[in-house]
DNA sequence: TTCATGCATCAACGACAGTTGATACGGGAG
DNA sequence: CTCCCGTATCAACTGTCGTTGATGCATGAA
């Protein structure tokens, strides 16, 4: 649930959309978005506690990049969801009689 | 976003676990979960508003279902974000140059 | 050391989302 | 028709979340 918590607001969406095309430190996300640097430290917080990102600090720089096992974690989760879910849609369609 | 933003909170992402299992009317949630009527009538417009799920209304009775392309667009999106992070990741092995 | 830059944190505010209880609607049973 | 039950909707309240500007804390340059 915190991953996609953490990925279902506005800022944060746009945020990995913009880390998913490589690592950005917060003043490049800063340019690139038109967004408050407080704000998008809140943002990157959010993210970094559910896990999402990572921060990797690199002189007086913090770049962040993306957790690939995250959006793997929400994908196994979402790919449950839905077998389960068409798993008793067939069964129905045979009228109630698993094979 | 808005398919996210439907599933990220707690009693919505309970009930799309339930339905995961088939479809339901409102009473039998109420009784499974524990929640008030008034308080899963308004989840539940919201899931549908965010297409996530369907309604079907037998006699006094309105089921719940999941909709598959509802959890397909939000992993096709996950596997989008997740490809493009991966193929930086790799090519900055390559020391930046791209094969 | 001193200054400047990049980032994190804080407090105050505003706005929106969820909860609750009451009310209204709608369909079936009698 | 009238009553009952399952849902939807509404209004009021509460709390949580995001925003903003200011301040603090590092790090590197001069």
């Amino acid at each position: 649930l915190r991953r996609f918590q953490a990925v279902a607001e506005d800022t944060r969406f746009r945020i990995v959309r913009r880390l998913a095309g490589g690592e950005r430190c917060v003043c490049e996300l800063q340019d690139e978005m038109g967004a408050a640097q407080s704000r998008l430290s809140f943002h990157l917080k959010k993210l970094k506690d559910a896990g999402v990102v990572t921060d990797r600090r690199d002189g007086r720089w913090v770049y962040y990049s993306l957790v690939p096992e995250a959006l793997d974690e929400m994908r196994a989760f979402l790919g449950e969801v839905k077998t389960a879910e068409e798993g008793w849609r067939v069964s129905r369609r045979n009228g109630g009689a698993c094979c």
